[in-house]
RNA sequence: GGGUCGUUAGCUCAACCGGUAGAGCAGCUGACUCUUAAUCAGUAGGUUGUAGGUUCGAGUCCUACACGACCCA
């Protein structure tokens, strides 16, 4: 790096004006894309014409630099420290100090300037999340008056040693710097961001720049699924990838997306689950297999569901569903302490506390307890008799709940009385067999299965069973569940004559579990909506 | 699918009962060697989401549509 770069001048001049040009090139595309959703109207130009000053005049700066003999888009930088590592190495400067000789490098976007004649200051934003002041001083520097071209926004490289202002506040000072690019349109309001909820979805890449508690968010994230696998990976199970285009989408009741493959002149479905082909993998002789993966549903969006998201499922031969349980107990509370120092986080407002064990609830015990049951839920003729008192009205064209399906009843009913009303962490164990068509019988309780959700704040954040692997079982469930299509459940899960065949060569005893990513995200970044949690959450094309 | 609210400058927001659409930041010009959302002086920037309607006059009222937010099923 050079105070005034003399490498390959005449290249960097020349790569300038190709940036520049190709800058203004690019411009001439969007105006079109914005005139075709426009439909037609000649609204873009004048509509625009505030952010295009602010772009020609950018790009003017641009051409500037270039012409003081700086490369216009240089290929590599190479600072010597992140702003946040020189933070740790320096927390509490005394005003005035000088420190050390050592010079240091550091690049990152400008989001403030201050230019106070012959003395400029700047602050600049790096990977790690920090910021670092730099200052500049016109009779240190030969190409001070370049700093004048230097947009907010703009990467600038700068190379100096460190001293703590008046004020003790770590700056670098400046023996040189360098753009590194240029941003052509202005940032969002320094003091205020970017608050507009569409916008920063549409423009992630904004709202991560200038509202950090949003890139930490995505960083808690990122632990959580790297430090699940690596916990999985320490029980020795091994990660696999199993399709997302399949034939008949299974492991779950949801409407599916449809796709259509040309070659094959077959209409595929996106996965809405991982389950069946991860059995298929622990029929094929694998002990321990685990997926992250995403699952697409085509219903609708809300603060806990988006139609894409990402579940971890594994599979574990030889173990059941309590085991599969400590699992869970042992992954997320040591996942929660790793990543937040503590097993005990406050989730918007209440505190969730995961050091195991985890309090456990019977579904149906609690179902009954809840919704004020005097009989078994699993009395049907009861059940549906309470229901009709209670729940007499029907949605329109729909029928009234106490005349549909028994799957649907109990979910509904769940979902009325007991789901909203956990807190948690609660793990509600043993469900009718009626919703649970994957899930083996339970081997002492008549007419449930042997199954848990972890439930926190209404939300369910997962779901696991001791697998059914009885093939002739899993054919009748099955055989039920087309019953269920056929009679207008389109939400009923398809019969997979493949998966039968592999459950006809023997699954061995295994515990499944399915535990949804960005509900764990949401938990940990304590955020309220699904979309905090997941970059580029789906929105209607502008 | 239903309800409520919203859409005004690049960003964040104003605009009373229907009467010439404003401010801060960003931009531009200038001043300034310790600023911290720097400050100071000046300046430019608008088809008020789209299309209709009512009215002498619409950002404001009405209708439809688009996109979004929140809540409900």
């Amino acid at each position: 790096m050079s105070d005034n770069p003399d490498r390959e001048p005449e290249r960097g001049q020349r790569t300038a004006a190709e940036g520049a040009q190709g800058a203004e090139q690019g411009q001439a595309p969007e105006r079109k894309t914005q005139a075709e959703h426009s439909q037609g109207e000649q609204r873009p130009q004048t509509e625009q014409r505030s952010l295009n000053e602010q772009r020609e005049q950018r790009l003017r700066n641009l051409e500037a630099l270039v012409e003081r003999g700086f490369e216009a888009h240089p290929y590599a930088y190479a600072p010597t420290h992140t702003a946040a590592r020189l933070h740790e190495l320096h927390p509490a400067p005394e005003p005035g100090d000088r420190l050390g000789d050592e010079r240091v490098v550091v690049a990152g976007r400008v989001l403030l300037l201050r230019m106070l004649g012959k003395l400029t200051f700047a602050t600049l934003q790096d990977g790690s999340g920090g910021r670092i002041q730099a200052s500049f001083q016109k009779d240190k520097l030969e190409a001070y008056n370049a700093l004048k071209k230097v947009d907010l926004g703009d990467w600038l490289e700068v190379g100096g040693t460190l001293y703590a202002t008046k004020t003790g506040e770590l700056t670098v000072d400046a023996d040189a710097f360098r753009p590194l690019v240029k941003s052509l349109r202005p940032l969002p309001d320094k003091h205020h961001g970017l608050t507009e909820k569409e916008a920063r979805y549409r423009q992630r890449y904004l709202d991560l720049m200038v509202n950090p508690e949003v890139k930490r968010a995505f960083e808690l994230r990122g632990k959580a699924t790297s430090y699940i696998r690596r916990y999985l990976d320490g029980l020795g199970f091994l990660e696999v990838e199993t399709p997302v285009l399949q034939a008949v989408p299974g492991g779950a009741e949801a409407r599916p997306f449809v796709t259509h493959h040309n070659a094959l002149d077959y209409d595929f479905h996106l996965r809405i689950s991982l389950e069946l082909y991860l059995k298929r993998l622990i029929v094929g002789g694998f002990d321990a297999v685990y997926e992250i993966g995403r699952n697409f549903r085509n219903e609708g969006i809300s603060y806990k569901h988006n139609p894409e998201y990402t579940m971890l499922e594994l599979y574990w031969a030889g173990k059941d569903y309590l085991d599969i349980l400590a699992l869970v107990e042992t992954l997320y509370s040591g996942l929660v302490q790793e990543l937040l120092g503590t097993t005990k986080l406050t989730y918007q407002g209440t505190v969730l506390d995961f050091t195991p064990p985890w309090p456990r609830v019977d579904y149906t015990g609690e179902l009954a307890k809840r919704a004020g049951f005097d009989f078994d839920p699993l009395d049907e003729e009861r059940l549906r008799a309470w229901t009709a008192e209670k729940h007499p009205g029907a949605a329109a064209g729909e029928l009234p709940l106490a005349q549909r399906p028994l799957n649907q009843l109990f979910d509904k009913l769940y979902d009325i009385y007991v789901e909203p009303n956990l807190v948690g962490p609660v793990f509600v164990m043993d469900h009718p067999e009626a919703i649970s068509p994957l899930a083996k019988r339970h081997r002492s309780r008549p007419g449930l299965v042997e199954r848990f959700e972890p439930v926190a704040v209404g939300m369910e954040l997962g779901n696991a069973f001791s697998e059914l692997n009885d093939p002739l079982d899993q054919r009748e469930r099955f055989e039920r569940q087309q019953a269920l299509r056929d009679a207008g459940d389109d939400e009923a899960q398809m019969l997979d004559e493949d998966f039968l065949t592999a459950l006809e060569y023997g699954m061995p005893p295994t515990g499944g579990l399915g535990l949804g990513i960005d509900r764990l995200a949401m938990l940990l970044a304590d955020v309220p909506s699904i979309r905090d949690v997941i970059l580029f959450p789906l929105l209607r094309p502008q």
